[in-house]
DNA sequence: GTTAGTGCAAACCTTTTGCAGCTCT
DNA sequence: AGAGCTGCAAAAGGTTTGCACTAAC
């Protein structure tokens, strides 16, 4: 990573070093706040603008992919290191564990859409969101659960209907 | 549409019926604001606040879905009815068009999502973005101009500032 | 010595929230 | 009648920009 930004005449300073130390090191999806406060503990005086514009660039660089994450836990951006291989992340909307999936009908779509519409792939992104197998069961216990407490709501007055 | 929100209780106001129609008439990927912008046209009392929290009930509701188009001309969000059928948004990154792909990649995917994980999909999301055949041949002169420019260009003076 | 990069403050853009009043069923 | 919605104003959250100063090459 640092090589390759060297070559194209990029400014290896204090902080983009610390920065991309932590990209590389740090496990995967960290969003711009997070790895300024991990960058803060190194250098205090590193700014949160300094994140940002070197999130900017190496995305820009094809150095890290950009991912939402389905909105989970707020419209802020996450990033990875771009691996080599291309992979889906699915996103549990209910406990936020994020698990990749590595498959070829990823490659295989890949391959469609540039056949099909003649296009230059420059970034692909796949997310899904729904319920991991732990969170399944306790989602419909949550659910029933409402149910049961709407239904036993003291309907103190007349006969209501129910909805 | 409309009769699957009274179906669960959801007042059909003047304000929604105006967004519901224009969601439902216009094409799609439209984003809060240009639809803001549309239902003020029909009524110009209709408040911003009221597009967004339209588009949250949709989405919870599953009735839309969101989509980001790689963030294309922004940060903000994109809507589209929910289809019948599962595809992909194929966006470049030049001119901003943005295509759909339709194919099996895309449900086999979400097939293998839920078996290797046990994951129950609720919502999921492809962006593909680069250049489209058009914008290919474009950005490459694009490209050469840049660097012939850089090549002949006198030691430059200030930074001139986009208006 | 240049010029790219940084810090700081302030702006910006999109979206959400609190609350009083209005309206759909 | 009354819960559900709306409008307004204001705030929040995330990110970008203008500018003077600093540091990498």
């Amino acid at each position: 990573m640092k090589h390759s930004l060297r070559a194209r005449g990029v400014r290896l300073t204090r902080q983009r070093q610390i920065l991309l130390d932590l990209i590389d090191k740090s496990g995967k999806h960290l969003d711009a706040e997070s790895l300024y406060q991990m960058a803060q503990a190194l250098d205090p005086k590193l700014n949160r603008v300094t994140v940002y514009r070197t999130l900017k660039m190496l995305k820009a660089g094809g150095l890290v992919d950009e991912l939402d994450l389905m909105h989970y836990g707020g419209d802020q951006h996450y990033y990875e290191t771009r691996l080599k291989q291309e992979h889906a992340h699915v996103v549990c909307l209910r406990c936020g564990k994020v698990e990749e999936f590595f498959g070829e009908p990823l490659s295989r779509l890949r391959r469609q859409v540039e056949s099909h519409f003649g296009f230059q792939i420059l970034v692909a992104r796949t997310e899904v969101g729904g319920y991991c197998s732990h969170c399944q069961a306790l989602r419909a216990k949550e659910v029933r659960d409402a149910a049961t407490q709407a239904d036993s709501e003291p309907p103190r007055k007349k006969a209501e209907r129910k909805s």
